[in-house]
RNA sequence: GAGGAUAUAGCGCACCUGGUAGCGCGUCAGAUUGUGGCUCUGAAGGUAGUGGGUUCGAGCCCCACUAUCCUCCCCA
């Protein structure tokens, strides 16, 4: 196929046939988020590649295989944005957001942009829904961010949903930990990957697939036993406010985020209506972040949902998407005069918030009403000359087919307002 | 980045052992020139993903490329 009728690999149009999915989503998400008193932040689609850098950490994979990165005409390193949270923070910063009254929460909508392998569930570009709270040190605020997660889930009728908690600890507990697992496992016989993993990222050696390692990592040392005093006092407080708010959860002490900024509490929605790429939600507590970008040193929190993947959940559990706008009614002119008084009615009714339609397309009365049909168009009505010369009309109720006759001067739209209203 | 499967009309599919493409839905029109949904009739729509090879002849066999799907990896 040609590259100009082809759209680019691992993106996928979101056409006006499902659109409303998208409003669904999107409606409920913010309506969410605003009852957490979460407020929007729109900031670019693309930063300087240093921040992301700084922010997610430059050894992760994200950051060393899979960004968008280019040179602009000004030399500048610039970056799509692969996740959602550097930009927030920078923003944040930049504009002095955190030396308001704290908490600072934040919510947003973005594109989201890596270089990987496309399958089901995972694109090049996907959207994310993203939630960020800052200077909420208390374990409360963690529990209250997955809670906002879980209300998202709730409202959308989600089912098979699954919460799976950690605390990868603070850097000094798990640069602690990461010593203790680099010497369990550096004598052992690994697979090509986790001896990769074991330098860049020693952590990820605990949720390899590869039977051998997996069989090796049952005796692997767990980082629950290595966690600080206060930051295990942090997880306990976290996990007890999840149950006082009725929040069932799995601990998995082998959750660990691909990100370096996170510190603490980690979290991942997972839903059984999904493939490998089931992870429809994640985050947890970056305390370091903002002062890892020159900030002062502020807490902070939140997560990532991926829309593409939420819509597929929806899909497959036929959940209910709030149902496109039909249109409130059809105008079937049958000539010159009437196309033009027509016109004129439909602009009224637009005015007053109506979808109204008029013949675009030189249809015959017939066609007319059979594409009224397809709109769904609730009422029609047909104009010629009896009602140019007359100034009356008859609308036909299309659900019932019921017809009524109506003055076409005075309040009109008025009057066809107080009908669709009665119904 | 690695492995596997697939690619025919807008969508879903068929074409049996190679003889230059059909069906259903949808679209448009007519039957029905002042009233839609049902039915019937007709039409439009395809260089068979792209490029090359084998062959008298390729949608079908072979190769490469591209894309999609699945798994690994990674993640949302």
């Amino acid at each position: 196929m040609p590259l100009i009728t082809q759209a680019p690999k691992g993106t996928k149009d979101k056409l006006p046939a499902e659109i409303y999915k998208w409003h669904t989503v999107e409606k409920i998400t913010k309506a969410v988020a605003e009852t957490y008193g979460c407020k929007e932040i729109r900031t670019p689609t693309f930063e300087h590649t240093e921040l992301f850098e700084r922010g997610m950490g430059g050894t992760t994979d994200v950051v060393q295989k899979e960004m968008y990165t280019f040179i602009d005409k000004g030399e500048r390193s610039i970056t799509l944005k692969p996740e959602g949270t550097a930009g927030a923070a920078r923003a944040a910063l930049e504009h002095g957001l955190l030396g308001l009254a704290l908490p600072l929460k934040l919510f947003y909508f973005t594109s989201c942009f890596r270089y990987e392998a496309p399958q089901s569930g995972r694109l090049r570009e996907h959207k994310q829904f993203g939630v960020e709270f800052y200077g909420a040190k208390k374990p409360l605020a963690d529990a209250e961010v997955i809670s906002l997660a879980a209300d998202v889930f709730a409202r959308l009728g989600l089912r098979g949903v699954r919460l799976e908690i950690n605390s990868i600890g603070c850097p000094d507990c798990r640069g602690e930990y990461k010593r203790e697992l680099i010497g369990f496992y550096a004598d052992k016989d690994l697979c090509n990957l986790c001896k990769d993993r074991l330098e860049r990222n020693p952590l990820r050696l605990l949720d390899c697939k590869n039977p051998h390692c997996r069989e090796i990592s049952h005796s692997a040392p767990v980082i629950t036993r290595h966690v600080c005093e206060s930051c295990g006092g942090h997880f306990s407080a976290v996990k007890s406010a999840l149950s006082a708010l009725g929040i069932a959860y799995t601990e998995n002490p082998r959750l660990v985020r691909g990100l370096d900024y996170y510190t603490n509490t980690v979290f991942e929605f997972k839903s059984d209506s999904l493939g490998a790429q089931d992870t429809i939600c994640a985050g947890g507590r970056y305390d370091g972040l903002i002062e890892e970008l020159g900030g002062n040193p502020v807490s902070g929190l939140g997560f990532g949902m991926g829309l593409e993947r939420l819509i597929l959940v929806m899909q497959s559990q036929d959940a209910a998407f709030e149902p496109a706008k039909t249109c409130d009614i059809y105008i079937a002119p049958l000539d010159t005069p009437a196309e033009l008084l027509g016109a004129k009615l439909v602009k009224n009714l637009r005015e007053s918030g109506f979808w109204a339609e008029i013949d675009l397309a030189g249809r015959g009365l017939n066609a007319q009403m059979k594409y009224a049909d397809k709109l769904g168009a609730r009422f029609s009505m047909v104009l010629g000359s009896n009602e140019v010369e007359g100034g009356k009309a008859v609308i036909k109720n299309m659900q019932s087919g019921e017809k009524f006759e109506v003055d076409l001067g005075g309040d009109f739209v008025g009057k066809f307002g107080g009908v669709l209203l009665d119904i």
